[in-house]
This record gives structure tokens, sequence and C-alpha cells, in this order.
DNA sequence: TATAATAGCTAATTATATTAGCTAAAAGTG
DNA sequence: CACTTTTAGCTAATATAATTAGCTATTATA
């Protein structure tokens, strides 16, 4: 019987299993389980193995992400559209701590897609830089250590859990006050 | 004919091969291969197995890390004990890049020890904290920051490489120029 | 010197990814 | 509508890695 799958229904399967038992749970043999067929038969839609499933997972993360990004910058400038920006990005992560491990999949930044698929964000990103008193420079690093930031407490809170004396809540926007904070300065002293 | 191997020296093999094929390219079979003994042989000094074998590899690099940061913090204070200490982790990382790919292994902030290995470098961190004028709660949400930006600027550079129109010298220089400046402020603000 | 512990080995087991080749269902075509 | 082709599943077989069991020689120790 065919099971009338493809690749995006495997996609999102494979998401799900991501999200319950963390990347290494996404096996050929697992995922093939989940959805009633046999391991030999994910070949028909990934030629690529288990290489391409991890690949296309990951992009599809950061498609969602990029969504979520465009969503809640929308109609904002300046700080507040940077602050959107970085809770959108951390509200994701939380809850989908799966699907991001997924997302730093070793080859990401390797991948032509994956530039497009994270692009979004990035450009959002220097947009919403764009009314900033900066030159060229100064705004690409600036989205680097926001982007350093966002993917290294992303990474800690994934993994550290939330049960400490200091809510991470409270760490996040302190954080993300200091740099606004400091690149305010800079502006100033440049 | 016994090879005289003990923990340690499987470890530092282990890193070599780290660094050279990734931390995927640490198997029991590549890892015996390069030893000059069999797979099952490994089991007589990691009972647990790759699981172990990870374990112990992260925590060899998380103390080799705390060493250098706290050479390279001594004798300095304020601003620049917080330069010098990133400065150190950084450098690390770009010269170990395998070995740091192990050391963000998955278990990493469940482990007691790693606690210890890297306690060194948070409590490091803390001291050189010491003398600026913030509550305790502002000094943890400091550490986080910097730790978070460490870590994903890291992260992005070890896998993006180097060859980029901007260098990621400068971003780093000003990323941290930005936020110790961002810290600076927030004290004024208190 | 005798004994115990250690660190290696081979052989076998398990698990997963993957390939090859088969077949029925679905989709298109005269 | 009958025919053909493509597709999406299957089973069987192969390759590789981790691991376990049980054997043995070397080393360390009583």
């Amino acid at each position: 019987m065919k099971a009338g799958l493809n690749k995006e229904k495997i996609i999102e399967k494979a998401a799900e299993l991501a999200e319950k038992n963390g990347l290494s749970g996404v096996s050929m043999k697992a995922l093939a389980d989940e959805l009633g067929i046999k391991p030999p038969s994910l070949y028909k839609h990934f030629g690529g193995g288990l290489e391409e499933l991890n690949k296309e997972l990951m992009l599809y993360g950061w498609r969602l992400l990029d969504g979520e990004i465009t969503k809640a910058v929308i109609g904002k400038a300046k700080d507040d559209a940077v602050i959107a920006l970085c809770h959108a990005y951390r509200g994701f992560v939380v809850s989908h701590k799966g699907l991001y491990e997924a997302m730093q999949w070793y080859d990401m930044y390797q991948s032509e897609e994956h530039m497009q698929a994270s692009g979004g964000a990035v450009e959002i990103m220097y947009r919403a830089l764009g009314s900033y008193d900066m030159t060229e420079e100064q705004k690409v690093h600036t989205v680097r250590l926001v982007r350093s930031f966002l993917q290294g407490f992303s990474t800690i809170e994934v993994h550290i859990g939330n049960a400490r004396r200091v809510p991470l809540d409270d760490s996040f926007d302190f954080a993300l006050n200091t740099i606004l904070g400091g690149i305010a300065g800079m502006q100033k002293d440049r």
C-alpha cells in the first residue's frame, strides 16, 4: 500500500521526532517506523540518505524561524526592531528546542540554501540597523555581535534548562539592554 | 603485546583525531586504529564506551581552556581582565577547532565534572567583575552575556572560517568594546 | 615463585545505513 | 478504456560501527 508521503510530510515528522528525542533520535529506522514504512523506502524521497534528510530538516527550521522573525519586526524600527527580533528568535528556540538542535547541524554554514533561508533574518537585521548612524562595516560587526549573542544564549538555554536561581528571562533582557546601550554608546564615540 | 596505554594517552590521541577529522571522526574504530589496538581493547580503559570517551574528551578540552584563561587573566582587573579572558577564549577556539567541537558535546551542561572544569573560568570571570559597581544579580547576568557572546561567536567562527570581506578579528574587537561600553553604561544608570 | 589483575586479543551480536532488484499502485497516454 | 510508464513501496543482502563474551599473555604483587 502506498502511504502517500512526500518530502514535506516526512520532514514534518522528522521535526516531531527531533522535538521528542533530539537530533540523535532522527534515524532512518525511527523515522520510517513513525511513518509506517520501511527504512529503504525513505530513499525514494531522499536519495542522499540521512545526510540530505538532516540538511532538509535544518533548512525547514531556518525557514520557520525566518517567518517568525519577519512577522515580529513588521512596523518596528531601530531598538524596537532589534528587541522584537531577539525576542522572536529566543521564543522560537525555547519552543522548538529539538528542531533548533537540528538547525545547528554541522553543515549549516556551508550550504547555499542556508544562506537563503537565514539570509532573510540577516537582511531584516540589517534593515533594522539601517536607521542607526553607522558605517556599513559597523553594521556588519553589529549583526555579528547580535547573532553571536543569540546563538550562544540559545545554545546554553537549550542545554541547561531553566531551573536557576537567577531567571534566564532576566538575563536575556539585561544582556539585550546592555548590548543596545553599547551600540548607542558606540555611535556617539564614533 | 601490550601497548602501554592509559586514559590520558588515549584522550590525547582522541583530541588529535578530533582536530584532524572533527568529532564525528572520533570513533572507536578510528581511535583504535590510530593507537594500534583493536576496538574492543578500548573498553578496558573506557568501560562506558563511546559515551564515556566523548565525555572525557570534552572535560579534557575544558580543563585546557581553563588553564589558558587563568594564565591570561593573572594580574589584570576590570575591563582589562575581561578583554584578556575573551581573547584567550577565542584564541583557544581558533587553534583547537576540532577539540572545541568535542567540548560542545550535548551532555556538557549536565555533567558535574564540567561544572568543575569550566567553573574555574566562570569563577575567574566573576572575580574580574568583582571590582565593577554591580549587584550580585547583575554580575550573573553579565557573566551569562559574555559567555553567550563567546560561545556564539566561536561556534560561528569555527564553522564559517575566515574568508570574509570584513575580518572576524575586527568584529570580535568591535563586539567586545560594545559590550564593555554597555556594561559601563549600565553601571551609571543603575 | 605463585597468584592476581590487567590489557590486549578473536569471535559473535546488535543496530543502523545503505544498495539492488522486485512489484503493485497511480498517473498519464493512445 | 486498455496500455505504458513512473513512482513508492517492499524484501533481501551488504557494510560498518559499537558493543559483549570469553580467552590469554603479560605485568604487578603477595
